[in-house]
DNA sequence: TGTATTTCTTAATATAGATTAACAAATAAG
DNA sequence: CTTATTTGTTAATCTATATTAAGAAATACA
């Protein structure tokens, strides 16, 4: 079966993460204000690395969907599958873009689109996040951004 | 408007790459027999770099649906909707096992996940292209090649 | 066939980012 | 407040991968 359920953030801040085989965090992304987080449970064709979500700060979500696949229920509309399916046409976009930017760009360039992706959300969360999020160590980003200051 | 266009290869080989700024080629997928591939053309929220499909080999292709949100065609039954969502899903569960292989795995581990799961697809693409689906150079898998042998 | 072009290999060198370590700054906790 | 813990900085060193280059092998081409 498949089950994904999606929050919508109202206030706050969210992060999705997975931990790898040696115990490192590695996170997904971040959701503030007006962003969807999903927790998909595929556990279709053996998982692949389980999803967390914790919130980075107080937080006030709404849930927008349950069960995408359950079509016999009365409740669920036209109107609901599509906000589905671009729902999910949209994750594909972003983890897309994630892997481009992975394979093409280099630890600075990441960083600059992170500025440009998440505005001031590098006030809200620890360095070291977003290094989790760069794919780099807390040591090297601290380093990128001494250099981008001159 | 949202069209995807998914083909079902049933012989032959396809793969699926970006361009970068840089005018370099990114694999994002091979599709061999049995796989799905996806032309998906959401210019919802500023494309994330055009996505390129050709063949590799002589290939026979399979159009299995045409504009996922047409939900008005009588075409268009409840178990349609449903193969849909799990093919999304499906390519969600991909890409992020990619994005964290990215950022977690070595060149020579990713080489060796490539190896399990395209069996026997090393004999039928220029290593080049391989490098190119693992985000290092040619010579660098020539490299894990090598020291892989002993 | 022989020649040209593309792909692969090997090696030398360069570089981005990891690791380690020591310390400073900030935050949390008693 | 005072101390302990977490987070961030800086610097030295190490390592994986990139870059460059040259030659070998394979493939396409005339």
């Amino acid at each position: 079966d498949l089950k994904i359920k999606s929050y919508y953030v109202k206030k706050g801040l969210l992060r999705s993460y997975t931990i790898d085989d040696k115990g490192k965090e590695h996170i997904f992304i971040f959701a503030p204000e007006g962003w969807i987080v999903s927790d998909m449970e595929s556990q279709t064709k053996g998982s692949p690395a389980q999803l967390f979500i914790d919130a980075l700060e107080d937080t006030e979500l709404e849930v927008i969907e349950k069960n995408i696949l359950d079509q016999t229920s009365s409740f669920t509309s036209t109107e609901q599958t599509k906000a589905h399916t671009i729902n999910l046409v949209n994750r594909i976009s972003t983890l897309q873009k994630r892997v481009l930017l992975l394979m093409s760009a280099s630890a600075k360039e990441r960083y600059k689109d992170f500025l440009i992706t998440y505005p001031n959300i590098i006030q809200r969360v620890p360095q070291k996040m977003v290094a989790s999020y760069l794919g780099i160590t807390p040591e090297a980003l601290s380093k990128i951004r001494g250099e981008m200051l001159k």
